[in-house]
DNA sequence: ACGTCAAGTCCAATCATTGAACTGGACGGT
DNA sequence: ACCGTCCAGTTCAATGATTGGACTTGACGT
């Protein structure tokens, strides 16, 4: 996806940045945790050109991050799902956000333990039960107040406290 | 760096990625963790066009993510350096590191805690102390063996252990 | 005064991204 | 069977970013 120059270094960095670390790829990740499955909804959350959606889904289906299969529920849609790999990358978004909101910008959303409820400290672990969750365990919660409000559909589901990797219903 | 459809998001990890997601950018950060400081040897190491890193270093200066001062040891270079708030990236590059050691390409060299010299595990944690060094306390030796070496003086500085953020000597 | 070196800048060619309009298959209703 | 709609793309011209190579500037060192 990113050319030569990246994988062509001996260095594990640069080759998940080799798949990972195009304009767009990330967000597009994220919003797959988030449980967007659909082209328009990610089109719609993202606000991205629909031919580089296309490109980046292709990159991502191909570099075995996204799986991409006919929604079972309506023959007319498809559905992308992150496979294994793709989940693994948790840690690697759950550090740049943290980051974000260290540095950048107060997020508008907490991550807790499922379990618990407890939100989760700076390296993704649960305080409570000393355990770190996989993303499927993790439910994210919009922090109240203060929202400047998209409202595509996704953002609109986004608003009441979602569970990580469920599909969202749009 | 990364345009208004990042920054308007009410995301941290969109405004990580504004700032931090451009091409180069991330692996000029690991350069820098690896105490790589002068233009000219990050330039030879990444194969990077002048231009771009020259874009990317005063972006990233200005982001507060590198400091450029006078080298201290000659009047006519300069040195790069990480801040606090760039040397808090570390978790999550090495989160990237992680993902693409285990589904993209086995690294060429491992990071240990410098004071027991274990390697650390998946999360960045010393097994044996059980605690998690910071970069300062990270050794990182090359594997032997199979090296396609690269013969720019920073790959060659690096084929002997080094403690990350400590200045190369080039 | 001269050549060298570090750290850039400048430029034309190439490549990627954008936004808007278009396509084509699958429904759903009538 | 026909019509309008919706999903998931593709196509295209305009704009913006990246490339590699040549050029510039300000210190040195001799």
């Amino acid at each position: 996806m990113l050319g030569k120059d990246y994988e062509a270094q001996d260095c594990s960095l640069a080759r998940a940045l080799g798949v990972v670390g195009e304009r767009w790829t990330l967000l597009i990740i994220r919003d797959a945790f988030y449980g967007v499955r659909r082209f328009n909804d990610f089109q719609a959350h993202l606000d991205i050109p629909r031919a580089v959606l296309s490109d980046r889904l292709s990159g991502l289906v191909e570099a075995g991050i996204l799986d991409r299969r006919p929604d079972p529920a309506s023959r007319r849609t498809h559905v992308y799902e992150l496979t294994a790999a793709g989940r693994e990358l948790w840690p690697a978004l759950y550090a740049l956000l943290v980051w974000g909101d260290r540095h950048r910008h107060r997020t508008s959303r907490t991550y807790q333990h499922a379990a618990c409820g407890t939100p989760l400290d700076e390296h993704g672990c649960c305080p409570h039960c000393a355990l770190t969750p996989g993303p499927e365990d993790i439910l994210t919660v919009p922090r109240r107040g203060r929202g400047k409000a998209r409202s595509d559909p996704v953002a609109v589901a986004l608003r009441r406290p979602h569970r990580l990797l469920e599909p969202l219903d749009v």
